[in-house]
DNA sequence: GCATCAAGTTTCCTAAAGGAACATATTGTT
DNA sequence: AACAATATGTTCCTTTAGGAAACTTGATGC
């Protein structure tokens, strides 16, 4: 008797990919066909008798003529529902770096999809910054305080006066630096590729 | 002898891997403790010598915190690199809705992994706002102006001052109030998982 | 210098992937 | 009903995935 795989984790490849191939009027063969896999495999995938390897799970998208993602829980892993966290004014984790301090908000919950801060933005000229800074993502920052310069690798610096608000691209290499004498405050709200999810994956034991 | 398998693909997991690894700083251990793989399959994956299985491969995305998507080529979803959108306080799109007053902000960039706006919330009692609600994704709320009550499916009510921020699941049904005798105003970003990369898969037809 | 510890690799072995051929449904045709 | 037809499942067997532990390699003490 043979055990089955891979559903005790919920994704059920085999009934997806079932799926996937009846929807687009498919036989074993012919998938087999269009794939390079056997159809024995095949069919012990459909069954979850068997564990793709990573190169047989491209061929099989490519003979269920989908594409990868469909083989994966598309209905991505669905963030813990009724979360909440309150930060009071000034209460998050103070960060101080060479041209920010930065308070993070919310800093208790793991697995954000964004990540606020409040940032004083110490530096005041270009050349305190250093190099632009690129990561992936996407990136929003409101002016609660002051006046803010921002640089971008692709945009001549634009000014931001209190209540003014940018949405960029992090990608793009990027710095902010107070504009007036004073430090300026920000809101600064990035959103993050892959934000650090970080899950304990125990195989469920008897 | 060995043979390196897959990169005849021109896959290069093996490379990705160790990008994606060295990119977040973890070590093989580290990412073997948070995968449940063992260090020297990761090791073999690293080096294109195993080519791991679709559980694994699950795993093995958890353990270093990225999507799925990221350790196939072909499923990039490419964000647009380098844009950038200003809004200047108080130009941006208005909206008036039962219970609020929506500024959207950056709205002439589509596409965007969250949705910034400022409100003024005009509704001082929870009857004035009817039923909760509640839709995918995270929001972030900064309290810019006055006292605001926000009201969860399953938490209690609680009341945040000027410059408290909170942070909740918006799946969980909620509501902002007006805790002031002023209608207060807060700076709002939504995070919607709309990544709607939906890709034609043509089945070849004879 | 040697000892020590950490990061990564290799070896050895077992358990699982996966192909070829065979066995069993399932469906249509007369 | 029997008989083809094909579609799917199973068995047997070889190859490969992947774990435990031994082995490099490199950095840091003493």
């Amino acid at each position: 008797m043979d055990m089955k795989i891979a559903e005790d984790q919920g994704i059920d490849l085999g009934g997806r990919v079932k799926g996937l191939r009846g929807r687009a009027g498919f036989t074993i063969k012919e998938v087999a066909a269009r794939s390079g896999i056997s159809p024995s495999a095949i069919s012990k995938i459909e069954n979850n008798l068997l564990s793709p390897t990573y190169d047989n799970i491209i061929r099989l998208a490519q003979g269920l003529g989908v594409d990868i993602s469909e083989l994966f829980s598309s209905t991505r892993k669905q963030a813990p529902h009724g979360r909440r966290s309150l930060t009071r004014a000034g209460q998050g984790d103070y960060i101080r770096t060479r041209a920010y301090t930065l308070e993070m908000l919310c800093s208790d919950l793991t697995a954000k999809r964004m990540q606020p801060m409040k940032a004083r933005l110490r530096a005041h000229e270009a050349r305190e910054f250093g190099t632009l800074v690129a990561h992936a993502g996407e990136e929003v920052v409101l002016v609660l305080r002051g006046q803010v310069t921002l640089l971008t690798e692709f945009y001549a610096p634009v000014t931001l006066e209190e209540g003014d608000s940018v949405y960029f691209d992090s990608t793009m290499g990027h710095a902010l630096l107070s504009a007036g004498s004073e430090d300026a405050e920000i809101f600064w709200v990035c959103a993050a590729d892959q934000s650090l999810t970080f899950e304990e994956a125990p195989p469920d034991s008897p």
